[in-house]
DNA sequence: CATAGATATTTCAAACTTAAAATATATGTG
DNA sequence: CACATATATTTTAAGTTTGAAATATCTATG
């Protein structure tokens, strides 16, 4: 703690500038994601009938073209194991992914892209790419480099320690 | 669509790097809000065994004393109201908030902070945003500025356009 | 005043999400 | 091999979320 911080906080109770500062850049993320998310929801469901959550998994699945495990699919996407599985379930129903059985290991299985699963996301990523870049229109390539730059420092500090 | 844009987007299905620029920045921005409301989430339940939803509900009255409206306060957080239904109904089984009639108006009902709402939320919020601090420090002051001033850009030029 | 349309909220079904429990399978140790 | 422990996934219950339909009430217009 700094010296104005130690000043500033001498009551015990009070809340640092820097805390609130960090709080209000905080709310203004979860403001942007909202807004974002919500207007891309609308997208996906009128122009694909489909969902974000859906996209999320055929766009990691779709970087990794041989298939992934579910468990990779969780962590890639930061969600519950359980999560996962009912959204693959969705997308098995709709024919855009499969569950194969993994060589020597019956408790995993590896899903895939269909053919058609793939031809519907590279159509639908192209589109995708065009809603987000209309809705970050007012957002300057160096404005873009320096946000990645302050998110990637806050993601990177907040990484799950690996056990080694 | 400037010269280089043109350019790089001759073939018509090519996207140019300024979108792709603003992708990686929403995707970026989407990695670390799904990040931090994980954890979050995870100390409100264990620390206070409730959840983020409804720290945004008793935030929000907390700030508006007298109380809001349910389509005040689906407005305010940005969801849908019959969302808020629930979340206020969960509220007012833990004695937090209470739902009062309007006068000259029996369609609306104002929901309001208990005394127990307004004491705990305060405790509560003064926690809350030690833990924010606390994931986000790496942020510098200079970077929540930034960040703040970057996302404030994006989220107007998406605000709701007002009928008049 | 009747009533058509607007507004505020709740209800509903479906999907998403989590954490924890259950299931199935693998692996290491005696 | 037996069996404890670890791993991969699914199932389950509770909560959150949406969009649409249903209710209830209000308001303006004839």
């Amino acid at each position: 703690m700094n010296k104005s911080e130690a000043l500033s906080e001498r009551a015990g109770n009070e809340t640092s500038d820097l805390s609130k500062a960090r709080l209000r850049a905080w709310l203004q993320i979860l403001k942007v994601s909202r807004k974002i998310e919500g207007e891309l929801r609308e997208k996906m469901r009128l122009e694909f009938g489909s969902t974000l959550p859906r996209f999320d998994v055929l766009a990691a699945l779709y970087r990794e073209r041989d298939g992934m495990r579910m468990s990779e699919l969780s962590k890639s996407l930061m969600v519950s194991n359980g999560n996962v599985t009912g959204i693959v379930d969705r997308l098995v129903a709709e024919g855009l992914v499969v569950r194969m059985p993994v060589e020597n290991d019956r408790r995993a299985s590896i899903v895939r892209l269909t053919k058609a699963g793939e031809k519907d996301f590279a159509e639908r990523a192209l589109v995708h790419e065009g809603w987000v870049s209309d809705l970050f229109s007012d957002l300057s390539s160096g404005d873009a480099d320096a946000l990645i730059r302050i998110l990637r420092n806050i993601s990177h500090h907040n990484e799950a320690p690996h056990h080694d």
